[in-house]
DNA sequence: AACGGTATCAACCGCTGTCCC
DNA sequence: GGGGACAGCGGTTGATACCGT
């Protein structure tokens, strides 16, 4: 989009500032077709320009080059910005090396003014790039397994009833694991934000959820969701330009195409659950060894960690014979197991 | 219609790196 | 090695467009 601004250029020692007029781009686009920019400072002057030859510069590379490229920038092109940024920061130019016709300044334009606002609307830290919300959304998660009262789940964290002699303890260590999510007032705010995106995340998202609200039928919708890895989400038809927010989603690891999007503005779409990555594990991490420490003491989460390829399972449990203890440590060791089965550090990128 | 707040993006500023003498 | 000229880069500004009330 062209942005015609008033006259409110300024001249200083006889040269010029502020927006460039249609004939000044005219006389500089002539000149630098004819001979090339050659040496910028000198450009002006046999221009005919009263502009200073970084201002010819800066205009040609951003504006006037035959081979920028304009418009929106493609589902393909966001997903290079966010992935180089997130190996190699604000480099823009490098950026944009990797981003034909499109200029550092457009990206750098379209990151602040777009790509970091979603990301921090979806509780993603533009500049780690690791998401803030995930243990928001585990304690969610959790927290629909634990409240619904038709589901056993001992079995959903792979634990056969039988095996789970001391439930109360699991339940203690998910509910203080739960309300200490609850008390972090961020995520709180996190939450709300999300509930009001343009792009909405569907009252059958298990993500989402505000406990009070939720049915049984959507609880089961979570499990299920859980389970599954997958996320439904409905795209309202109301939204205004908004793509951004699917296609971060997408390389976060949901995924919603501008093209699925337009098509079905109004549908169910499906897509995958976020990885989570090791920076949230170690919060998830921490936040067990905390929790657990209280309530089970015999729990070596260090020994669990030490295994850095996966937890494994802790097989069976004899129930009827086993120690308080060895219970205690088969329970912590199931749900990490559990845990680091569903959302394990399979990587963003 | 008028107004205020927000989003967008071209352009500028100042710093750094590179080249050449 | 020192210094000046120049180009490139990232951060910031400010005018305009847009949107909601």
């Amino acid at each position: 989009m062209i942005m015609t601004k008033s006259n409110s250029s300024s001249e200083r020692n006889g040269l010029k500032k502020g927006p460039w007029t249609p004939e000044e781009d005219q006389k500089l686009t002539d000149y630098i077709q004819k001979h090339g920019h050659g040496k910028w400072r000198i450009l002006p002057k046999n221009a005919g320009l009263k502009r200073c030859g970084k201002s010819c510069r800066l205009r040609w590379a951003n504006y006037l080059r035959p081979d920028i490229k304009r418009g929106k920038f493609s589902l393909e092109e966001e997903e290079t910005i966010i992935h180089l940024h997130s190996m190699m920061g604000n480099k823009w130019s490098t950026i944009a090396a990797n981003l034909p016709g499109r200029t550092d300044n457009e990206i750098k334009n379209y990151w602040n003014t777009r790509i970091k606002k979603n990301l921090l609307k979806m509780g993603i830290d533009p500049v780690t790039h690791t998401p803030s919300l995930e243990v928001l959304q585990l304690s969610s998660i959790l927290s629909s397994l634990y409240t619904s009262p038709q589901l056993n789940y001992p079995s959903l964290f792979g634990m056969s009833g039988s095996m789970v002699n001391n439930q109360s303890q699991m339940l203690n260590l998910l509910t203080t694991f739960i309300s200490s999510q609850s008390r972090n007032q961020n995520v709180m705010n996190n939450n709300n934000i999300l509930h009001q995106n343009q792009i909405g995340i569907s009252t059958t998202s298990p993500i989402l959820q505000n406990q009070p609200q939720c049915s049984q039928s959507m609880q089961l919708n979570s499990i299920q969701a859980f389970q599954s890895n997958q996320l439904q989400v409905q795209v309202q038809e109301n939204h205004q330009n908004n793509t951004t927010m699917p296609n971060l989603w997408q390389y976060y690891g949901g995924y919603i195409s501008d093209q699925q999007e337009a098509q079905s503005s109004s549908t169910m779409q499906s897509f995958s659950l976020p990885k989570f990555n090791s920076s949230v594990n170690n919060i998830l991490e921490n936040q067990i060894l905390s929790c657990t420490n209280e309530i089970m003491p015999n729990f070596n989460l260090n020994s669990v960690l030490s295994s850095t390829l996966s937890y494994s399972s802790p097989g069976t449990l004899n129930s009827s014979s086993s120690t308080e203890d060895e219970r205690d440590t088969y329970n912590s060791n199931m749900l990490m197991y559990n845990i680091s089965n569903g959302f394990n550090d399979s990587g963003l990128m």
